[in-house]
DNA sequence: TATTGTTATACTCTATAACTATA
DNA sequence: TATAGTTATAGAGTATAACAATA
């Protein structure tokens, strides 16, 4: 296909992510349900997708400086969000992983996301209910295919 | 139509728009490229799409203290990004707008979007890439009927 | 010698309280 | 008396440089 229908096609998506934002989802107004400051919700959702971690590959893969971790993580154990370990096979390493209380905050937030979204879409009626459904479906099978 | 299956499509609308965030754009790499702080990009993007308007309102809206607004419009002054004047209706009102240097940077970061996106796309067969022009067309159709 | 994480320090961003000007 | 915006100030968040421990 022509370059050129892929931007086309590039202007449309950057439409509807846009839209999403604004009628679904503001990712402001998204991190302002997480009760942290967003250096620290960007560490417990990094923890949260990838497993524990090296504080340093937090840091590298953030983009946050490395003597800054050390607050953030201190804040986020005392808020009892995060657990920090030693690694065994090299005592330099120092490893974090989230626990069950954020797991419960990250349920809460999905729960949140939920109920405003099952609200908007009372707008619809049953036909386009399950338009929608179907296009959801449809639409992020092809995104995973992407990357 | 059953509020369960509301609930349904809101968990599928949920994991459809996490996985654009991370496959096509994720917000915080996106205001990367916006070279001011978060706070500043905000009220940019505030003024962007509500035209003109007074310093206490951009503060109300975007839950940023009145005394935090002051340093942001002078730098984003300084930075040749927004205008401020007098409102003679009303001697104490200041109103603030975008400048054509501001629309400039909207416009390189929506081209750099559509790169991006024009790369990731390229991975997709010419038949795949016409069924998700069709999908997403009908896709910012149905989310436009919402709110 | 390189890497991991911390401490020391200074700079930026932010909010609360108190102020001036105008309504 | 209420509202718009600013000034003064203190606290939070952040990064750079220098350090100690380990590899």
């Amino acid at each position: 296909m022509m370059t050129d229908s892929k931007k086309n096609i590039a202007d449309a998506l950057v439409l509807l992510i846009s839209s999403l934002n604004r009628k679904i989802f503001n990712p402001h107004e998204l991190m302002k349900n997480f009760p942290v400051p967003p250096s620290h919700a960007r560490v417990i959702f990094y923890l949260k997708g990838h497993g524990p971690a090296r504080i340093s590959q937090v840091a590298r893969d953030l983009g946050i400086s490395k003597p800054n971790m050390t607050p953030i993580i201190d804040k986020l154990i005392m808020e009892g969000l995060v657990r920090r370990y030693d690694d065994p096979s090299d005592r330099r390493v120092v490893k974090v992983e989230i626990t069950g209380r954020a797991n419960e905050l990250f349920e809460k937030r999905e729960e949140y996301m939920r109920e405003i979204i099952a609200g908007k879409v009372s707008l619809l009626s049953d036909e386009e209910l399950s338009e929608l459904d179907g296009l959801i479906a449809k639409m992020t099978a092809m995104i995973d295919k992407l990357n």
